[in-house]
DNA sequence: ATTGAAACTGCAACCGATTGCATTAAATAT
DNA sequence: ATATTTAATGCAATCGGTTGCAGTTTCAAT
């Protein structure tokens, strides 16, 4: 490991008997530099292949451009496709990312929170694990000023900037436009109740259930995890039933694939027999067979707008403490698992 | 912005009456301090919430506990098993992570890599682009001793140690495997041939056929970028012409899946008019319609092993300059895509 | 020639943790 | 009681960039 020597400011300075601070400014665009000195100094730079040293720089200054990041998971489409608009506005504003994730787990949420307070972050980007009850956790950022703001996986309740989508509103027009199909007996699976995202769908379902004169019925709504094999299992306890549904609403565009999948094989036609919903517009619901439809949720605008609104804070240009909640469009994407043949 | 003040050692140091070297030690469970004194120590840090500070750590050592990450993409299923599989490795070692992606483009490739060098990360994890043609945006790396890993997209007889599998057997085997199923016109989908792993897979492709008397011929492959929109041009192209291949290798599950959604609109029966094999074992390969025969390709083994060996290397319990090149098992799994009947 | 302001540049004190070497105290050996 | 280890702690320099304030030079204005 050949440690090869790094250049400093101090080379430079000594170089051209200058002074340290005279480069530093220099390398930095002050406007008290001459330009003939900043030149000098610049190309010299460049020839000596000098950089920057980060942690004296961040240790003098006492922030870090860094955000940290918490994802519940790291998996789907929807994740990913957030990831990819944090990392693109972020990137342009030269911040660095840095990712942990909980997979599912408050514990996993609450250490990779404690790392990244450990490493001082500027500031924080979260959704929730499944089992968080409560956000505890992200109190000594809190305390020290580090602005936090939570996307997807919200408590709609605390304090703190949420950006999402009105998801009672989503779960409403995928239970509505069901029923106008005819659908008469839905069923509905998703997750956790626990997280807002679907206890807000499954009120939305209900809602819209209530308002067309259909009763809502507990033993309609399947609770699972969404993996592959909660999914089937949540699929043949549906097919055990005496009278069966002729329409499900799913949140989760995985789900609903294996779900359609499952439901093939045991000989039901989708969607004569069951017309089926999902959720996210994963790339999956255009492959599956019938297409599925389902809510767009947009990944990447998510993810730009989070950052944007944490970075734009961090630079004084809005603050981020008077915004509550930020609502994102989303839309119902009508494909042919939901089309009834009208009789 | 409430700027709380933080805690140093010089503050537990004072409020013990020991001084900062000693809090340093114990703080580290360095051996030469008093268990008493440790523990003292250690309580008060807890109870004033202390965190210690890794610039002034880092300036002070010299290094960054950081690894650099440059993706040429990042919304594939294998990709993003690749980045879980660096990621829980490294968390678990307590390294940081800075991920770039390229968009498949150089510039942007030579643009994070640039960044990562003035990041002063301590190594390199990288898949290249589709139009890098050398490797000298990596060369500063080289220069200051740092090292640098790639994977799955490398180049084949440069320096460096990479991680990959042994494409052109997997390209064999897919071809040998449509060729036992009694596949005689088969067409092959790839895409850009400067990267080893397409041009590996064509080098199999064209052994098996040769292998099995069959005549390789420039006109049944078919190079594109494994969009969506590509997939369904190449597909098109193939409906096209006068003989149908009866089988397609397609080097992408994504692109086989839209492939076969394509041939099916079109009236083709698979496997029985044209068998398909796919590459990656993408979640999607599961749940298109038939299930796709396809080669395993574990991303998240691979993203272990890569961050593994760089991480080993960089706490001095390997050395990586002497491995040139890990080869990870994959194999083929045989699903109904490519399922021929027995006549 | 004198004054004042503007334009540059330098001084020196940080930021907080680390570590080689020295020092002190306590324990053991002679 | 004295010499020698051993254990525990402290001293002080170091990492490299930043920045408030002071100092110097230049130049136009009086």
């Amino acid at each position: 490991m050949s440690r090869v020597k790094e250049i400093t400011i101090y080379d430079i300075a000594r170089q051209l008997d200058l002074s340290a601070a005279t480069v530093s400014r220099a390398l930095k665009d002050h406007p008290a530099i001459n330009k003939h000195t900043r030149k000098k100094i610049t190309d010299l730079a460049a020839k000596l292949g000098y950089r920057s040293n980060t942690f004296a720089s961040n240790l003098r200054k006492q922030h870090t451009n860094t955000i940290g990041l918490i994802m519940h998971e790291l998996k789907s489409q929807f994740m990913i496709s957030v990831l990819a608009g944090i990392e693109k506005v972020t990137t342009e504003a030269n911040y660095d990312l840095i990712i942990g994730h909980s997979s599912e787990t408050f514990k996993k949420e609450a250490a990779n929170a404690l790392n990244l307070f450990h490493k001082r972050v500027d500031g924080v980007i979260a959704s929730l694990a499944f089992d968080t009850e409560n956000l505890s956790h992200f109190e000594p950022f809190a305390k020290k000023g580090i602005p936090v703001i939570f996307f997807d996986r919200v408590f709609e309740d605390a304090e703190g900037t949420k950006v999402v989508i009105n998801n009672r509103k989503a779960g409403y027009e995928a239970t509505t436009h069901l029923i106008e199909q005819g659908c008469i007996k839905i069923a509905h699976i998703t997750s956790n109740l626990k997280r807002n995202v679907y206890s807000e769908r499954l009120a939305g379902y209900r809602l819209a259930l209530e308002d067309h004169g259909l009763k809502y019925n507990e033993k309609l709504v399947f609770i699972n995890d969404h993996s592959e094999e909660a999914s089937i299992e949540a699929t043949k306890k549906i097919l055990t039933m005496r009278h069966l549904p002729d329409g499900i609403f799913i949140t989760n565009d995985f789900c609903a694939s294996i779900c359609i999948q499952t439901l093939k094989e045991a000989g039901i036609r989708i969607p004569d027999d069951i017309a089926i919903v999902g959720f996210n517009n994963d790339v999956i619901s255009k492959i599956i067979e019938p297409k599925l439809t389902t809510i767009n949720y947009p990944g990447i605008e998510i993810g730009e707008i989070v950052a944007r609104n944490l970075i734009n804070h961090l630079q004084g240009i809005s603050n981020i403490n008077l915004t509550n909640t930020i609502i994102i469009k989303s839309a119902l994407i009508i494909r042919e698992s939901s089309m009834k043949r009208k009789k």
